[in-house]
DNA sequence: GAATGTATGTAGCGACTGCTACACTTGTAG
DNA sequence: CTACAAGTGTAGCAGTCGCTACATACATTC
């Protein structure tokens, strides 16, 4: 019996693995700890409330994805700025992102809502990723940081186009980055 | 005391209007129902179920949305790709518009989810946007059906990055329309 | 060895969830 | 006038929610 101590450290890789899983728009107590091989009692200890938890959680997640964003996609510059559009449509489109981007609709939703916490979040995210857009655009893009917002407003489009069953209008789409 | 029969095509618009309010992610007959002047009892007499009901509010949501649409945008041809996209966004930046895009991410994110009614309005919807895109194009457009798909797209990216508390970065997306 | 702070289990609170049973009133049709 | 279906109020079901009270372990410190 590993009487393995816990902390919001050690507890949220796990959490983060039930909440990729499950979403974050019904996310309770009870099945969260028992996923994560605890009590509601235990979760609530930790990180104080749930609200709390779930800041901590989207600081991770966020975090996370920082973390997997360069791991994930291949290196080096593209060749334009639509084939780097499709590497990154592409490379989301894989099933082990489909739990990431699950998550992330509803962290949208929640901003919507006008949740601080989530705005913080995926705020962060969609930096994130317009950095990695820009280091990753060819080198002889005339104008970068135009070019990372048009590249990440295009991917953005497409993805939610995709999410509601449209993947073929934000294909298509992504032609408006031929220039 | 008016006591007027309800039926689920009395009750729509009424349920459509709390939900506007107040969000579909944690939507509950109780408060609904009172909002709605009548009881939950009443709501499952009518529809069935929740299910049921939530599915009727889905469509009537997106009938809704398709009436709305050609009242709220302006008559007539753009000048421009680009310029279509910007009276696009600045409307639905109205604080009119804002309910709707609350209950629309509400929608994306169940559509994540794999719901299936949630698929096919959200489909709807975005089906009848871009028709409506294609329909305002400027007329010398050299391929409304892709232009069509690249200003939704765009504008889509542009929605999510404003509700994300990135506005700037959708709007200087735009870039991507100019050809 | 006593005291203290950290960690954990059990049990339960009040509020809320979708939904149902049952009785009652209506409006309408025969 | 009667019969029947549609509509509605009251009450309550079993379940879940976030959260808390209380008792108890354990490790460290004095």
């Amino acid at each position: 019996m590993a009487l393995t101590r816990m902390s919001r450290e050690t507890l949220l890789p796990m959490l983060a693995g039930y909440v990729l899983e499950n979403g974050l728009a019904d996310l309770s107590l009870r099945p969260l700890a028992k996923a994560a091989g605890t009590s509601d009692r235990m979760l609530l200890y930790h990180f104080g409330s749930k609200e709390e938890l779930v800041a901590g959680l989207l600081e991770y997640l966020a975090s996370m994805y920082a973390a997997t964003l360069d791991a994930a996609f291949p290196d080096g510059a593209a060749t334009s700025r639509r084939s780097l559009a499709e590497v990154v449509l592409r490379t989301t489109a894989q099933p082990d992102f489909a739990p990431f981007m699950r998550v992330w609709w509803d962290i949208v939703a929640g901003c919507a809502d006008g949740n601080a916490h989530y705005l913080a979040s995926a705020g962060a995210m969609g930096d994130r990723l317009l950095e990695w857009i820009e280091a990753h655009l060819p080198t002889d893009d005339p104008n970068p940081v135009a070019g990372a917002r048009a590249v990440l407003a295009v991917i953005e489009g497409a993805m939610m186009l995709r999410t509601i069953g449209r993947g073929d209008i934000g294909e298509a789409g992504l032609a408006a980055l031929e220039s």
